[in-house]
DNA sequence: ATAAAAAGTTAGACTAGACTAACAAAATAA
DNA sequence: TTATTTTGTTAGTCTAGTCTAACTTTTTAT
């Protein structure tokens, strides 16, 4: 298995990979904050290992075997993540930090007991998917609600930012988990969006407010 | 705060502290694992960070400071071995391995969510007491029978060892926690003991049985 | 009291993960 | 298309943690 530092390298690459654009050296580096040369070495590490594939000045890409076990590492994050909040009782400021670290704890069986405990979540909190013990992502990804097309009917399902401002702002124009949208009409100047829903027609949602929102198609 | 490694370092010469012995290189060696030279050079790094104290040839000791931070490695793993038990739903064997893990994580937060989750417990179901924050120990060291002198009255309070087997044999005999033991004689030759308890007079208890038994004088 | 055994030390080497400085290759812009 | 910028590579160094081989000091046993 990977230490802990190529955890985090895989993590990265998972992260990168997932933008699907090419994953540069330089990209990895920024990403894991470190320099070009410290990379260039992991890389060759990790090529050994059979998790990505690399060839000089092209970009490289995670192996299938690679991938699965960045998978792994994001199951893990994400399941602490969720443990910490829903059993633990700790907020969500406070969750991200201390699942960087539980994600490094190699029990499988503590991890599939926590996925147990939470009864075999397939989103986390913010609607990010939480890959099964192979890699495999069940669930629908949620979109913002910022990348819908006018016209479109969406569900709302989660938010990237929890903040109680942001939820604050959700109350005050009554809308919560599960609201149906409608979006009516997009503003090109500023990409705000005008929708619809239960009483409200024609509420003004800023492209901000509409990048938090994560939704799917009806 | 110490690397993993140095954690571990610490925890092992808070075991051999607490066998009030003289600790030397070879002694924590041993323990570790690894060999002399590697604890030479590792002694001289916990000194500088002022856990240790060292000369040439001598034995060592932990400072306060150091008993400080070994007693609070001491009591997240105690602390994490009683969650993944009574919290997570798993069995004594599996439980020592993960907690060697989970020992290392850095929130201190999360251990002390754990400990309330837990409602201070005082001792670990081995017995072995757990140090609070400050490596305070409020709680009576148990000692096993094995060692109690003849002619005292004690009190069974832990086991040493759960296996389903003890308890079975502890049934047969009809000892439980909480039982009042009395050492009527101790068997010079092979250290067993004759004790007297409820309707009990005259048990013969072998001394690995004893040893496995954790008391308090009454 | 001295020889043998045990304990401790020094020196040198290795791996993992990181760095800087200097240079080479590729991409981009003039 | 050549010059400039960006990207990637090489070489050398550093710390943490580990090792073996060889040597020294201390302890123990005869």
């Amino acid at each position: 298995m990977a230490t802990q530092t190529k955890e985090n390298y895989l993590k990265a690459l998972y992260y990168l990979h997932q933008k699907d654009a090419a994953i540069s050296i330089t990209n990895l580096g920024k990403e894991m904050e470190v320099s070009k040369p410290t990379v260039n070495d992991m890389v060759k590490k990790l090529q050994v290992m059979g998790w990505v594939k690399y060839e000089k000045y092209k970009p490289l890409y995670l192996t299938k075997q690679g991938l699965k076990q960045a998978s792994n590492i994001i199951r893990k994050h994400r399941l602490s993540e969720l443990f910490l909040s829903n059993i633990m009782g700790f907020g969500w400021e406070e969750v991200h930090a201390i699942a960087e670290d539980m994600e490094h704890l190699k029990s499988e069986s503590f991890f599939d007991r926590v996925d147990e405990l939470l009864g075999y979540p397939k989103n986390d909190p913010h609607g990010s998917p939480i890959p099964d013990k192979n890699g495999k992502i069940e669930s629908i990804t949620y979109i913002p609600l910022a990348k819908v097309q006018a016209g479109k009917k969406v569900v709302l399902k989660a938010l990237r930012d929890s903040s109680a401002e942001f939820i604050k702002y959700l109350n005050r124009k009554e809308i919560k988990l599960g609201a149906v949208l409608k979006v009516d009409q997009i503003e090109p100047f500023d990409n705000s969006r005008i929708v619809s829903y239960k009483k409200h027609s024609k509420e003004l949602l800023s492209y901000a407010v509409c990048n938090q929102l994560l939704v799917v198609e009806e």
